[in-house]
DNA sequence: TGAATATGTTAGCAGTGTCAACATTAAAAA
DNA sequence: TTTTTAATGTTGACACTGCTAACATATTCA
């Protein structure tokens, strides 16, 4: 029944590869397993994707979609509250998908301008944080506003670092008082407070 | 010369394999291009280290002790002096050793309980830190200076992933206010003042 | 209709992680 | 000291990988 040219291979291949890659991590996705689970010869996907950073730029926008998508629902008037939702949502969307995230904030792909999709739907993340905090603030100095932005991701982004460390601990390292391990528990178990604290902190 | 064994090799390996990792970055390396350059047969560091994942492990290792061994470097008598220059020695180690840093910290060795050596030595730092910060907080309570060093640690690492995508950036995007890279160099060109604002506003 | 192009397939190269079988030597036991 | 054993090295092989070249088929558009 199929016939010899798929219609909309390259579609398929992408969301077959980002299925792969946050189940297996993007290590142990191969182009060839790529291939063979979506019933196309081994060097199909090369017709798409001329090389293997070419591929995971292309997961990586994925992702940096789907986080947007995560981080711009809307949840209340109150722009406080947005800011926190969205700060829960982002560590939240980081240990979750943190195979994808890896993809997006590693090394795998080391030049975002080569792709300018990826560039622009990263960028998209920023803004939205941007423009809710500009609301925000009451500084509205913008190399204020810009410099705070930076900080908060980079305390939301480290924070997913660290928590994915977390997520494999073995759970009796959680109560020794001589690991990070500890602290950073009781930080997860409380996240909302722990970000509204750091929001707040901005004013 | 030289004899069937080697006497050293383990200890070469990894030294070999650190300089190889921070070369041309983890994913390049190969347990038979780090024999080659170590003039062995391609399975001989088998006998030293099971799996890839052993390896890598040992170089996280070095490089959390790199680390520790950078961090500790005493400046001078003031405490607060010391967190900054701490904070700084961080950063720009995560900057300037970033295919190491992306062992140390990325998912290429997924549990630290595993390795034992590789866990303590990155407990180190913490502990490096933790004890540093506590001299240095007036508030003396435990939890709170606890939760305060994963902050502070959080926001480290944080920069560090953010300040890699600015390297690898064309410069011109330098300038434009729509994306993160504007601030980011901001922050990049007068670190210490950034990590020293972030330090004070603990107390 | 026909030519150019896009998209698929098969075959094959060089490189990879890992294992099994064998060689040599250092360390431990006799 | 001799002998056994364990550690550490080598060769050869398997299945897998990214990628290219050569070829097959379908689609687009002049």
């Amino acid at each position: 029944m199929k016939s010899y040219h798929h219609g909309n291979l390259k579609q398929e291949l992408i969301d077959c590869a980002c299925k792969m890659c946050e189940r297996d991590g993007y290590t142990k996705l191969s182009i060839r397993s790529l291939a063979k689970e979506s019933n196309v010869s081994q060097t199909a996907p090369y017709r798409h994707f001329k090389t293997k950073e070419d591929l995971y730029a292309e997961i990586a926008k994925e992702g940096f979609n789907k986080l947007y998508k995560t981080i711009s629902k809307v949840k209340s008037k109150n722009i406080e509250e947005n800011l926190i939702f969205l700060g829960e949502e982002y560590v939240a969307f980081g240990v979750k998908n943190a195979n994808t995230y890896d993809l997006m904030f590693g090394t795998a792909v080391t030049d975002f301008t080569k792709y300018p999709h990826l560039f622009q739907a990263a960028n998209q993340t920023y803004h939205h944080l941007l423009s809710l905090f500009t609301e925000y603030s009451s500084n509205k100095d913008s190399e204020f506003i810009s410099e705070t932005c930076i900080d908060l991701w980079a305390k939301m982004h480290g924070l997913v670092g660290l928590l994915r460390k977390l997520e494999v601990v073995p759970s009796k390292l959680l109560d020794m008082p001589d690991t990070p391990f500890m602290a950073l528990n009781r930080i997860n178990n409380d996240l909302n407070s722990y970000i509204k604290k750091f929001i707040r902190a901005t004013q």
